[in-house]
DNA sequence: CAATAATGTTATATTTTTCTAACATATAAA
DNA sequence: TTTATATGTTAGAAAAATATAACATTATTG
């Protein structure tokens, strides 16, 4: 599972700590994600995918 | 989180099983994710999605 | 109708995801 | 160069997703 979440995320100018407040998780979750050590819930990647304003298909994609 | 997976599936003509089959689950998986009673994986979710030739977004949103 | 296929259900087990808290390192800013 | 802020790490607990197996009901079709 590959993921461009710190991509996305440091283009929006927002620390790992506040995208974890908005979408609603630990901030530890938001490190594992980036690092690809975490596989999030598809309820998890939507809502990251909301606060980053990316589709979720630009965002994840499968291996 | 609402999904489309059964529109879809039947549209296909493909049973539960086989769904299940290709997307690497069990059926009753299938079962429980078309009734809205699990709410799935983020790899299930692409998985899904790519066997049932549908973007993501428009099998699974949120609420 | 009878047989088979497809779908649905229940209870519990296993696996995966996420949380938690504490601490460590790095980067930026005063 | 201190202080603050951001990021990274660990180990184990809790919660959520999925598996399993057995059985029930509803189509479908011969």
């Amino acid at each position: 599972m590959k993921n461009e979440i710190k991509k996305f995320r440091t283009k929006l100018g927002i620390t790992q700590e506040e995208l974890a407040e908005k979408a609603g998780v630990r901030r530890e979750t938001i490190v594992f994600l980036e690092q690809g050590k975490y596989n999030p819930s598809l309820k998890l990647a939507l809502n990251i995918a909301k606060e980053l304003k990316t589709p979720i298909d630009k965002l994840f994609s499968l291996s």
